[in-house]
DNA sequence: TCTGGGGTCCTAGGACCC
DNA sequence: TCTGGGGTCCTAGGACCC
């Protein structure tokens, strides 16, 4: 029999308005929008209670936040100090638990098993937690208890504002019977569509359905759903040791214009622009990646992915550049405008394709120019340097060597 | 109401190999 | 002389999350 698991889920509130109101006091109390200006093209990043009130709500078009309430105050943000401030509340986290796991800049995970003993009832625990962050970090958060995550994360979402939930063991199908399917997390507007065809909106529904209609109806979602209704962690949410994934799988970048484009010359600098970013970030993270990404969105936001796969995997911007520019001349009819360009680097790997001793002298050269280039700009800034004219035309040769025909080498 | 940017995971089909 | 089944890799698209 083992151990009851105890998870706590703390989100916090309105995560970068709250971080914007340290910084400017006089937010406190008004609405306001963070994620950009109020014409610009894109989306609510963070609304504060206020603000919603008007229906304004995260992920929505800024345009629409501005007609709902013109009187909010729109704020294109600091990532900066959202990165830091993340960091706070983890240090304060990392005090109360060995085991935690952040989910996002503004929620973690943590495993607080067997921490009785040691720190008291978890209700205990959790407000003396919420008052540390409080106090210390000046931000409002709110926790969930329960015995997995999946509860302790829906618990964290009704306890909002500014709240504490807990869901003792037990309790848990009381609990989430009656709440509406779209609170699971990994349910969605498609989902929740799809299981209202059937005539299913409660989670308490699903907890009655036989795993294997679900199974027939929707496969292996249909089964992970009716855990989940369960309050069992599956899938994303089920190792045990809560392993936190530091490498990442992809690395990408994408930028809307702010009017749609056919030029080609803004639309070449762009490109050079994200093949840079990508690269910089690849550096930094020690990777190699060998599947090379573009992503085109037309002006009627018609959207298209077109990836290649390297023989050898590479860091190098100029190898990427190349396989983009390749895959733009492909692919970009010519009459229509482009709203968004995206780069995207995948099957990422922690060593090189290439062995040293077959390393060309070329791709040498290169690596270390940009290895000179990311230093200056870590410390100096974006703007500081550009490679931009010097890879107009390099390695334009060398694009059939790593992407077709490479004679196989017998080298092992 | 015109819809960001950075990710993860899943599905489905085709190529290719045994 | 129309035809198998499994496995892996690659590509494209899409749902979903914050």
């Amino acid at each position: 029999m083992s151990v009851e698991r105890v998870i706590f889920h703390v989100d916090m509130d309105a995560f970068f308005v709250s971080v914007e109101e340290i910084f400017d006091p006089t937010l406190k109390g008004k609405p306001v929008v963070v994620g950009g200006l109020a014409h610009e093209r894109g989306v609510v990043a963070a609304a504060s209670y206020e603000v919603r009130k008007f229906g304004v709500h995260s992920a929505m078009p800024l345009r629409h936040a501005y007609r709902l309430c013109p009187q909010a105050v729109f704020i294109p943000g600091h990532p900066d100090r959202y990165r830091s401030y993340s960091r706070q509340v983890r240090a304060v986290l990392d005090d109360f638990s060995p085991q935690v796991k952040m989910a996002s800049i503004d929620e973690a995970y943590l495993d607080m098993t067997g921490s009785k003993r040691l720190l008291g009832p978890p209700l205990n625990v959790a407000n003396s937690l919420h008052e540390t962050i409080k106090e210390k970090i000046r931000l409002p958060c709110s926790i969930g208890i329960g015995t997995s995550r999946l509860v302790a994360k829906i618990a964290s979402d009704m306890a909002k504002p500014n709240g504490i939930l807990s869901v003792l063991p037990g309790a848990e199908d009381r609990f989430l019977a009656p709440l509406d399917v779209a609170r699971i997390p990994g349910v969605g507007k498609v989902s929740q569509e799809n299981l209202c065809k059937y005539g299913i909106h409660k989670i308490g529904q699903l907890t009655r359905l036989q795993e294997e209609h679900l199974r027939s109806i929707w496969g292996k979602a249909g089964v992970s759903l009716v855990a989940k209704s369960r309050g069992l962690d599956v899938d994303m949410w089920s190792s045990p040791g809560m392993s936190v994934p530091d490498k990442p799988k992809s690395i990408s970048h994408e930028t809307t214009f702010r009017d749609d484009t056919t030029k080609q010359d803004l639309i070449d600098a762009t490109l050079v622009k994200l093949v840079q970013l990508v690269g910089r970030r690849l550096r930094g993270y020690g990777l190699h990646g060998r599947t090379i990404q573009l992503k085109l969105r037309y002006a009627d936001f018609k959207t298209i992915t077109r990836a290649r796969t390297l023989i050898r995997s590479t860091q190098l911007d100029t190898v990427i550049l190349a396989s983009i520019r390749e895959l733009f001349s492909q692919n970009w009819n010519e009459d229509k405008a482009i709203r968004l360009l995206g780069v995207q680097i995948g099957s990422l790997e922690t060593t090189s394709g290439q062995l040293d001793w077959i390393d060309d002298p070329r791709d040498r050269k290169w690596k270390q120019a940009l290895e000179a280039t990311d230093a200056v700009r870590n410390r100096f800034g974006e703007s500081s340097i550009g490679l931009a004219s010097a890879m107009k035309n390099a390695h334009q040769e060398r694009v059939h060597e790593n992407t077709v025909d490479v004679p196989e080498r017998k080298l092992e």
